[in-house]
DNA sequence: GTCTATAGTCGGATAGAC
DNA sequence: GTCTATCCGACTATAGAC
């Protein structure tokens, strides 16, 4: 479970910890405890605690980049090769979104990161702006130029971009109210029967918000 | 600015507070500095730091009462009143989100619930139980009714549910995101300007989220 | 590089005077 | 009801041995 070296132990507890609990809530001693290593070696490799959190930051842009790296480099491949379809926008939107349900909410691990993303956007610290920069701006970048496409507007276009956050809350809701949403449904977890029916929905609702757009033709799969 | 009495002077500043930073990042020494009250004061109105947490709670509920109160009163009426029709129903429902984005997003006031109702759902804890039963619960219960009605099916169905989730997934996201929105928008804050804006595509989007439930008719103003 | 030991600060809680 | 004074545990940070 752990890892060999004290560093990245400490790195990865520390992302289980102030996921958990956030940065406030965890002391040194509990990191050091957990992460089997002593005291001192915080301030050893890390300089300070804050310096352990900006590493945890960082190392999260360094999980989404793997995780969504070659997706999206596909997709800007796409987008800079020019001449995508409306139609082949859409089409790749989907499935970058269904990525995002059926990854995304699914990995417990994803969690982990999930929390201290949020924390950081309603209180943002020095590490928002590693995550914005690491994997933030990038994503959203790709996402307004498919947007831009199927909609036939540019990408800086104030409505493409709240299309595209607009979109992005109908999945982030899943992450981000997941206590009521839980206690709603009565479910327990997310599992692969829950994330099928959040992916039609969600499907559903996208093929509706760009029906005008396109030429009336759905093709994702919403059931 | 301050309230007259201890008691509420503390209640009023931990929401403050509370919401600014988290539960463990806000000590008793600074409530008891701004709410100018006596260190002791803590223990004696409210038992202990949690205490005055959990009443904190209690306040956000009697705020989102009065603020969502007679508005839910008025649809609940008209859903048990039953017999509203589809076009009704979703009116209702178009009427209700847009006072969600001109209100709740528009109030600097509202900012101080949020964090704290969304810190919570990330890491429930008893004061969740308080929001949860003292307005999400009775929140959704009327959302689901509308969305039921306007696409034909009963209550409880877990398509309606999801539904509902994540529409106010697109309400929401603008406060749980808001650093990474207002970087990229190089928006300072929400503006009437900025929530017509909102306003308007997320009203389109429901238009053609339900374009398929209701018989091509769309009411709502988008523009 | 890794550890122990501790300095110095700040936390929540509370006893007891008025 | 309000306040001062204080307890005592927990915190981060760090000095210094090995």
């Amino acid at each position: 479970m752990l890892a060999d070296d004290p560093r990245t132990r400490l790195i990865e507890t520390a992302l289980d910890l102030f996921g958990q609990y956030s940065f406030d809530g965890v002391s040194t001693r509990m990191l050091a405890e957990r992460a089997e290593v002593n005291l001192a070696a915080i301030k050893y490799y890390f300089g300070s605690k804050e310096g352990l959190y900006l590493a945890v930051a960082e190392q999260i842009v360094q999980h989404v980049g793997q995780f969504l790296g070659p997706r999206m480099a596909k997709v800007q491949e796409s987008l800079d090769g020019d001449e995508l379809t409306k139609e082949e926008s859409f089409n790749l939107l989907c499935e970058l979104l269904e990525f995002f349900i059926t990854r995304l909410l699914a990995l417990p691990e994803t969690g982990k990161w999930l929390k201290i993303i949020f924390r950081e956007q309603l209180c943002p610290t020095q590490a928002f702006d590693i995550l914005f920069d690491g994997f933030m701006r990038p994503l959203d970048q790709v996402l307004f130029g498919l947007v831009a496409r199927i909609v036939g507007r540019n990408e800086d276009d104030l409505e493409v971009r709240l299309r595209v956050f607009s979109i992005m809350g109908q999945i982030q809701v899943f992450n981000v109210s997941p206590s009521s949403i839980k206690r709603t449904l009565n479910w327990d977890q997310y599992n692969p029967d829950n994330l099928e029916a959040i992916r039609c929905v969600i499907m559903d609702n996208l093929n509706g918000i760009f029906s005008m757009s396109r030429n009336g033709v759905c093709s994702a799969q919403t059931r």
